[in-house]
DNA sequence: CATAAAACTTAGGATCCTCGCA
DNA sequence: TGCGAGGATCCTAAGTTTTATG
């Protein structure tokens, strides 16, 4: 059945007869691949001349590399971030780079300089811009699909498929996430001296604009990516890669999806061995046996080692210190819990009280003993070891495979339980969004609370109570129809009846889609839905849930998500299990 | 082996765009 | 017919895993 999957895969995505030397061994990517290079950021545009900005109270011109540096701190004057010291003082350092000599005699105090003509120069742009007439937004647009149409696809075996990311990044100012030591750095224009061109020998090489050269070109079929840059904030390499509906993508997506399925089978012995690890002699197997533990149980990442200093302080499992957690021996009325409070990917905070076994209790008190709050809890381990230990457990198996299978399983568990026969559509993609809800609970995707959610929740239960209102009206209108039709007993009233029943059907179901609405709206205000939707959700569990109630695939995924899940929607049919 | 670099996936927020409603 | 809410899309940072290097 492997095989038929792969062969009707292929058939899906038009590979007529090729698939057999598609499969390429030995890490081999692609046979063939053309592009036209990346889109380069606009130029620096220097701002007029009335735009000035004031160094102690005194107009000053800048040179155009050390004003265009200023305009990046213009643009975000109204963000707290520029009052924040780090962020000012990694600005402050990186723009005196870009100054003259003079300029670096005269500006040697951030304070005081005063970028606010430029900041409401650029305000009053961007609402120009808001206010251009419909013919001008419509050629940006065209344009905009001008340089998509030539720069957004490329080439790949025979395929036109559609490129992710092919603008480089604007300079600008960098702001990383949480409390990142590195705010406020510059962030450096990429020149196309910057640039590595992966192709194939055999293709039309994109060209240089005019006058510059790539740094190199190279034909490297082993890799995916077509373009490549270093980036100056931390060193690292950034990749032009393709759109995650192109075969490449999808292929891995899908690979990822059937290791998962793998865990599946082995998951209980491999949760027994855990659990046997958990009383070794050995200090090492019993860490790497608790870590493994909260790996499955609460899908947690797996915490690499991080450079001090180099990032904002987040940790995952493995680096998980003695502060990020607390032992309850008893807590609210629960043996042996579990406190964690740490900051995870993003900043984000993970904040739960779990109980567990008694001996994942002991065990974590020995690995405790006689620490300070920031030595590491699990002294002996990291996500090298630990991954090893996977990779001899199941063929392929690591950490994060562990958050696929739990996230997977999770939803198809909940659909299973919450979806019923009799309910409605809205009703049943309530049950869809709760049963998502829950796997993004699981996994922690948190988001701020929209801005405007606590009015749009308002505008919602008004609109809810002007509806009931209308309900009364109708039903009403219903009972004074009938006793009309009573009395008179002729068609016309007969008639009048059966429409004022209509109208109150019609209200009553308008009437709970909207209160469906803002039930799911409200349980949803601090969690984020998509990225489990996108990256750990087996597609072929919603697809073959639509079609199991007749539920239409559009109303789960948009168009970009079924492009993505081409494959998925494709291959899986209503009996289709993880 | 340990470590660093490279490759690739996952992530939340910003911005753009569309659609329903007053 | 203009407006705002909310979804779609863009953006790029921040993870994990794989591969190269010494």
């Amino acid at each position: 059945s492997f095989l038929w999957c792969l062969c009707t895969y292929f058939l899906a995505f038009n590979f007529p007869l090729l698939w057999e030397e598609e499969r390429y061994t030995d890490g081999v990517k692609w046979k063939f691949l053309e592009h036209k290079g990346p889109v380069f950021a606009p130029p620096y545009e220097p701002l007029p001349s009335r735009v000035k900005f004031y160094y102690d109270g005194k107009p000053m011109k800048l040179s155009p590399e050390a004003e265009e540096v200023a305009t990046f701190f213009a643009k975000m004057l109204d963000h707290e971030y520029t009052t924040k010291d780090i962020f000012r003082k990694n600005f402050f350092k990186d723009w005196r780079k870009e100054m003259t000599a003079e300029e670096k005699a005269t500006i040697t105090d951030l304070k005081k300089c005063n970028f606010t003509e430029m900041s409401e120069y650029f305000k009053a742009q961007s609402e120009a811009r808001k206010a251009m007439s419909k013919e001008e937004k419509q050629k940006i647009k065209e344009e905009n699909e001008r340089i998509l149409q030539k720069y957004g696809f490329c080439i790949m075996d025979n395929h036109k498929e559609r490129i992710a990311n092919f603008r480089i990044e604007p300079p600008g100012l960098f702001r990383g996430r949480g409390d990142h030591p590195k705010m406020g750095m510059l962030k450096r224009r990429i020149r196309p001296q910057d640039i590595i061109i992966n192709c194939s020998k055999d293709s039309k090489y994109p060209e240089p604009p005019p006058g510059t050269k790539w740094k190199e070109v190279r034909h490297d079929n082993k890799v995916t990516w077509l373009v490549s840059w270093t980036e100056n904030i931390q060193g690292s390499i950034k990749y032009i890669m393709l759109n995650p509906s192109s075969r490449i993508k999808g292929e891995k997506d899908w690979q990822k999806y059937e290791t998962a399925r793998r865990l599946k089978k082995c998951v209980d012995r491999i949760r027994a061995q855990y659990r046997e690890d958990w009383k070794s002699k050995e200090m090492r197997v019993r860490q790497r046996a608790v870590a493994l533990y909260f790996i499955d149980k609460l899908a947690l990442r797996a915490g690499n080692e991080k450079e001090e200093g180099e990032t904002a302080d987040t940790v995952g499992c493995c680096s998980l210190r003695v502060e990020h957690i607390n032992l309850y021996p008893e807590n609210e009325g629960q043996e042996f819990v579990v406190e964690f409070d740490f900051l995870g990917k993003d900043s984000i905070r993970y904040y739960n009280k779990v109980p567990v076994e008694k001996r994942v209790f002991k065990n974590l008190q020995l690995f405790m003993e006689n620490k300070e709050p920031d030595d590491d809890l699990f002294d002996r381990l990291n996500t090298s070891i630990l991954n090893k230990h996977l990779q001899e457990l199941m063929d392929g198996l690591t950490a994060k495979v562990f958050r696929t299978y739990n996230a997977s399983i999770t939803l198809q568990q909940q659909l299973k339980e919450l979806t019923t026969a009799d309910e409605n559509i809205p009703a049943k993609i309530l049950s869809y969004n709760r049963a998502n809800r829950a796997v993004a609970i699981l996994c922690n995707h948190q988001r701020a609370p929209p801005k405007t959610f606590e009015k749009s929740m308002q505008n919602l239960q008004a609109k809810i109570d002007a509806k009931k209102d209308q309900l009364s009206d109708a039903k009403r209108e219903l009972k004074s129809a009938k006793a009309d039709a009573k009395v008179r007993k002729d068609e016309k009233t007969k008639k009048a009846v059966e429409t004022k029943r209509k109208a109150v059907q019609r209200i009553e179901e308008q009437l709970m889609k909207l209160e469906v609405q803002a039930t799911d709206r409200e349980e949803n205000k601090q969690i984020a839905l998509g990225t489990s939707k996108l990256n750990y959700l087996d597609p072929r569990i919603s697809v073959a849930w639509c079609k199991k109630w007749g539920i239409p695939i559009e109303k789960i995924y948009n168009k970009t998500q079924r492009e993505k899940f081409a494959w998925a929607i494709d291959m899986a049919d209503e009996d289709y299990e993880f």
